[in-house]
DNA sequence: TTTGAATTTGAGAATTATTATCATTTTGGA
DNA sequence: TCCAAAATGATAATAATTCTCAAATTCAAA
């Protein structure tokens, strides 16, 4: 029930940190980790524990066909929308009161108390020519 | 390469029709249409000429585990964002000027250009204790 | 209405991402 | 160092979806 610290925990701990405006497939973090990777078991299931502690977010992603993860410690995502880029995978967290008042509008007329931290808003970025 | 009329096709067709505030796996169309379902193959099958046409659109279910189809055709579903209570299930088409104004502002002061098609707005809807 | 070529279907195999199992190894406090 | 709790890794199991292909269906033309 403890958390002992391993080297596999450490290893995708720290590249999730490292890459904090991306998300990553299991897969993903398994294969970029290399020779420091642990077994493809281990990281799912500590990317699973990872994810029930809240130190990362794990959310389905569109247009792909798994589970993709972010760091989240602390950084309050259950609180903002998230942008992400369909053709890059450049991930924005929306800091915004447009947003915020988007929120309540819905709330208020809509009937609908949004959970930002389950919805991500996708689009395109500017390098990926989607603003001007 | 035509597209012939067959009974499963429209078996799936009318039976989306008649729910146009729900998504619905590919397993759930199958069980629900019980006697009128095609094998499982095709249900699979017709969903994802459908989906590549147009007629449907199939997005994955934050929170369950796969993908998830709706009616679309002529319903300008690429044009508007969806509210879906995590709850219930309920879909919202919806029609709101506050939304078309944090689209354009994000195009303007965040760089992205939002995809209304691809993005769904997670909540809870009034019935399920969402709003007042 | 019969015919036939193109298309669709259905049963089951194959694939892919993820989870579960369990013997072995690692961790960290006593 | 010793040891019990916890984590790992190899592999099996699961579940949703896609693929394969022979048989059945569709529909237009004769």
């Amino acid at each position: 029930m403890a958390n002992y610290s391993t080297k596999g925990k450490r290893a995708i701990i720290e590249y999730l940190k490292n890459n904090p405006d991306r998300q990553m497939s299991a897969e993903d973090i398994f294969a970029s980790l290399g020779e420091n990777a642990p077994g493809q078991s281990s990281v799912y299931r500590i990317l699973s524990s990872m994810t029930k502690s809240g130190e990362v977010r794990r959310e389905r992603d569109e247009g792909g066909d798994g589970f993709v993860y972010q760091y989240a410690q602390n950084m309050g995502c259950d609180k903002h929308f998230h942008l992400k880029c369909v053709e890059c995978g450049k991930v924005v967290h929306l800091h915004c009161h447009v947003s915020d008042e988007l929120i309540s509008h819905i709330y208020a007329e809509h009937g609908f108390m949004i959970d930002s931290g389950k919805t991500v808003l996708y689009g395109r970025c500017a390098a990926c020519g989607g603003a001007k």
